[in-house]
DNA sequence: TGAAAACTGTACCGTGGGTACAGGAGGGGC
DNA sequence: GCCCCTCCTGTACCCACGGTACAGTTTTCA
C-alpha cells in the first residue's frame, strides 16, 4: 500500500512536469512511463486512463497551491496584525518565493486544463471552476477583513478584487513563461500589492483626515517596507 | 490564388476555434477537414504540417489583435486629448468590447502555445515572446506619455507597469473561462483601469498635499471621483 | 505462509499525424 | 484550342500513441 503511493506520486511528479511543458494533449503515456521507470501495464494499474491521470493532478495541485497559499498568509498575519500590513506582507512573502524559483514558475495546472477543457469531463471542469472559486473566497475573506478598517480611495468590488490576485498570478506566469524572464512574475504580484496599497493607504500626508477616523496607521521612513 | 486562399483561411478559422477549446494537441487534423470540408490531401497542400498551421494560425492571431488594440486606443486618442484620459477612455472601450462578445473570451492563442511550448520549433516560440514584447512596447510608449505630464503616486517601472496590462488580460481570460463567466475578463479590464486612475490621478482633495513627506498615513472617508 | 497489492509481458485494436503519389477540375494566358 | 498552373481529390500505407485484455510474477504485510 505505501509502495503504490509511492509509485502513483512518482508518476504525478513526471506527469505534472510535461503536462505543464507540453500540455495534456502534447503528453504521452510512453514518457511518462519511461521516465518514471515503470511499464504501461504498472500506470494502468494506477489509473485507469489519461483523465483519472487528469484528475488526480490536477486535485494534487490545487491542494498543494492552498496549502501554499495557507502558509504564506498565515506567517504574514503572525507576524502584522493590521490586516492590510499583513496582506501586504503576504504579497511580498509571495512575489519572493516566486524570485527564488530556480526556473521560474513552471505553470498553473488550472490555466492549462482551462485551455483544455473540452476533452475532460464535466468533473474536471467542475474542480478547476471550484479551484478559481476558492482563490476568490480566500482573498475576497482578506479585502473583507481590511475593509472593515480602510476604506479604499474608490470604490471596489470584492470578489472583483480578489479575482484581480488570481488574474496577476494566471497572468503573470504566462507573461514569464513566453518571455522566459523568470522576475517578471514576481515583479507583478510586486506591482498588485503597489495597487492595494495604493487603494487602501491614502497617500495622506494631511493629519486632518487621519483623526476623523479615530484610527491613525503610522509607517516610518521610506514607503517600501512590507 | 483566391480561392486557395479562402479554403486556407476557411481551415484557420475552424483550427482557431479548436485549438482555443481544446488545445494544439487536443485538435486532430482530421476534424478539421471534416469541419472544413476538404480532405486530408486538400489540406496538406495548404500546410505541410501541424506545425506550420500553428505558426499561420499564431501569426494571423497575433496580427488581428494587434489591429484591434490600434483600432481602440486610436479612436481613444481622437476622443480625449489628454494621454491618461486617452488610455482610460482605451480601457473602458476595451472592456465594452470584451462585455459583447457573444459566449466569452474565447481564449488567447498567446497562452495556448505558451502551455504546448516543447512541442513547437524555436520559431513559433520567438514569435509568441515577440508578441508579448509588442505589448510591452505598446503599453509601454502610452504610459511613458502619460509620464510625461503625471508623476505616479508610487514609483513604478513603466515595463512592468505595461506587462501589468498584458497579465490582467491574460489572467483575467483564463478566469473568465474557467468560471464560465463572460463578464470576469472586462470586470478585471475595469479592475486594471481603476489602479491607473489612482496611480496617476492624485488624491485630490487637500491642497495641503504633501505638506509632510514624513507621512502619516490615515484613512479618508467616501473619496471616489476619477 | 498466504492473500492481497503492485506490478510485468505480450498481444492486439483504433485513431491520428504524416508521407507519397497519381490524377482531375477549373481558370488565365498564349 | 491548348497548356500550364493552382487547387484540390483519392488511395494506400507507415508509425506513434491511447487503450484493452488478461495471464503471470514479485513484493508486502498481517
Amino acid at each position: 500500500m505505501r509502495k503504490g503511493q509511492e509509485t502513483r506520486n512518482r508518476i504525478l511528479d513526471v506527469a505534472e512536469a510535461a503536462v505543464l511543458q507540453k500540455g495534456f494533449g502534447g503528453t504521452s503515456i510512453e514518457e511518462l512511463i519511461v521516465e518514471t521507470g515503470i511499464t504501461k501495464s504498472g500506470f494502468f494499474y494506477h489509473f485507469k486512463d489519461k483523465n483519472e491521470l487528469a484528475k488526480a493532478l490536477l486535485n494534487r495541485y490545487i491542494e498543494n497551491d492552498e496549502r501554499i497559499y495557507d502558509e504564506i498568509f498565515s506567517r504574514a498575519r503572525d507576524l502584522m496584525d493590521d490586516p492590510l500590513q499583513s496582506f501586504l506582507l503576504g504579497l511580498k512573502l509571495l512575489s519572493e518565493l516566486l524570485a527564488d524559483l530556480p526556473n521560474g514558475h513552471p505553470g498553473c495546472l488550472v490555466a492549462t486544463v482551462c485551455y483544455y477543457e473540452r476533452l475532460f469531463d464535466r468533473e474536471i471542469q467542475e474542480t478547476n471552476r471550484n479551484a478559481v472559486l476558492a482563490w476568490r473566497r480566500r482573498f475576497g475573506r482578506m479585502f473583507r477583513e481590511i475593509m472593515e478598517v480602510y476604506t479604499p480611495r474608490e470604490p471596489v468590488d470584492v470578489d472583483q478584487l480578489a479575482d484581480m490576485v488570481s488574474s496577476v498570478l494566471e497572468g503573470g506566469i504566462v507573461l514569464s513563461k513566453t518571455l522566459k524572464e523568470p522576475n517578471t512574475l514576481a515583479e507583478q504580484v510586486l506591482m498588485l500589492r503597489t495597487f492595494v496599497k495604493m487603494l487602501f493607504l491614502p497617500a495622506i500626508e494631511s493629519p486632518l483626515v487621519a483623526v476623523r477616523r479615530d484610527q491613525i496607521y503610522g509607517t516610518a521612513g521610506g514607503s517600501d517596507q512590507l
